[in-house]
DNA sequence: TTGAAAGCGCTAACAG
DNA sequence: CTGTTAGCGCTTTCAA
């Protein structure tokens, strides 16, 4: 491995020098810098990051924490942290926190390996970011509301968007309103129902259990469970899902069971994913600004990074009126 | 904060001591280790990844190099990666290429921040590629047909794919098939086109030139490029898309302009994306595995890590029969 | 079984 | 403008 060492006896000067040549500090000569950067070249010299990283006790990389790299529902929100993080001419790493304690995520966050995270990974637990924080690394979730000094929050509308969802339904007529949940420890999910219970109690509607369909926000289980349930029993006409893909996997097994939707039995979903326009019928669904979760969160970052004050944020949702409800 | 001084200090013993203890291992006393153990907890201890990696001269992660992180084409690769990373208990990042130059990608590779790389960015260039390798560096390509003793590549038989899609239509008795071009640069396009051509050849077709549709490997330009044509002209029975994006794209101006799929035109696209099973109808289309691209791929890095032979490879294509033709 | 010390490759005072 | 040098936090050889 060429070092810069070497290339500095290559160019007959001392390291430090070379150092600042390579980094083009001004108080180097134009002719000491070309020695060293021909020398550089002819070597194939490659600074080393690692040791730069731990001199400047800083990496310029901010890491985006994901329970699971191929989910094509954080897309969006990727696509908005990435502009932000280059936009402050830094670098980001996409890591997994899937294999709990030992994942990449905790590795990359308590080893600090990044300057700052964006943490969209129920995986990680609460205590673990509290003490990331600790370190003063500056941490921005956007699952759960956590906060303190070095933690904020970008989080959705969730219990407003289903309560308009849910309001939509009802007064299109709808009666006998099914909720095909997520995974019970879910943040998102426990908001989303209690938007959805708040909007069936304010139109005094009450809330058979039996119509409480348990899930895991997977386009899989949405098709099981509300397969086995038409098997048996046809008693409500709408259903509200926790997600789109569960509401996908609901719309293929009515459709499967010879039902119309959304004459027997109406849909809606929450997030308003790419699929949901394209499948048939189209979804009705609740829209949430996911690149902008990316970029707010982003920026709170390095509002933070910089000292400044932040205040974490819930950004609004929007009904989809499609097809399907 | 706090470093392994600290904690050696507070248990009174010497760093090296407190880094063995630390690190398990067995020559420290079941005492001492305790001793250590406690005064690091107490300080909520952390070591720092970057001290260790620059010491060990290794990372122990792999990268994972895009051009755009939030393309949904790649999750089943992303996955594959993932897993077999894991397996030998290894950290994954997902970096992007975007930017050219001074992209992250770039940068890690330069800088040695990862111990293997796994690439999928057309915009890393050959050059780079082959610079990397020369530090001895594995790289396992996915984009192009690259190879030295650090450089393996993985791809699907593109051309055999595309020969197989076209010989369908022509079979289905199609006459005048078009090809829906992604950018002439992509490698994957060019063997695609020469697929698409050699079936053209083998059963006596000769190609109107006027048929050749210049995409971008986008939905959107798909549906641009063809609702465009198919304002003058209906020249065309059936349409050969480089990628299922453009093929969907491509449906959507065909049946705005209230022409029959696959009655009127047919359409064949390759990727077999997620969404080609749910659009309407549902889209006729090369498969290839994706998921195995990632494991086949990551395999081969640690293959070379650990100075073993290794061979680059050619996965197998399937033609997916639905309603598009 | 433990400790002292060298050094990974780099940056940045500081001195000249 | 350039060189000397300390040291980032850690691992590991060598000596005790």
């Amino acid at each position: 491995m060429v070092t810069l060492k070497d290339v500095a006896k290559k160019a007959g000067v001392a390291v430090s020098t070379a150092s600042y040549a390579l980094n083009n500090n001004p108080k180097i000569s134009e002719t000491t810098r070309n020695m060293v950067l021909t020398a550089a070249n002819e070597l194939d010299y490659r600074p080393n990051g690692t040791a730069r990283n731990l001199k400047k006790q800083k990496t310029e990389t901010i890491g985006l924490f994901l329970n699971d790299l191929a989910g094509p529902y954080y897309s969006e929100i990727i696509r908005g942290v990435q502009k932000v993080v280059s936009d402050n001419e830094y670098d980001l790493v996409v890591c997994s926190a899937s294999g709990g304690t030992d994942s990449t995520a905790y590795k990359f966050l308590q080893e600090r390996r990044v300057d700052g995270a964006v943490i969209l990974a129920p995986k990680i637990t609460d205590k673990e970011i509290y003490q990331v924080a600790r370190t003063q690394l500056p941490v921005v979730v956007l699952d759960r509301k956590l906060e303190s000094d070095y933690i904020k929050y970008v989080l959705i509308d969730n219990v407003n968007g289903s309560y308009q969802a849910v309001t939509h339904l009802i007064n299109r007529g709808y009666k006998n309103i099914g909720f095909l949940s997520g995974p019970e420890e879910s943040y998102d999910n426990k908001e989303r129902y209690e938007g959805f219970s708040r909007a069936l109690n304010d139109n005094n509607f009450l809330f058979d259990e039996n119509l409480l369909f348990k899930g895991d926000f997977t386009e899989e289980e949405g098709y099981k469970v509300i397969s086995k349930f038409l098997k048996n029993d046809i008693s409500i006409d709408a259903l509200f899902a926790a997600n789109d893909e569960m509401a996908i996997g609901a719309i293929q097994a009515i459709k499967e069971n010879n039902y119309q939707i959304p004459n027997d039995i109406a849909v809606v979903g929450f997030d308003d994913i790419r699929l949901s326009s394209y499948i048939n019928p189209p979804l009705t669904t609740v829209r949430h600004p996911k690149y902008e979760m990316g970029t707010f969160a982003t920026h709170m970052i390095f509002q933070i990074l910089q000292g400044a004050a932040t205040e974490s944020i819930v950004l609004p949702t929007q009904l989809i009126n499609r097809e399907s409800s």
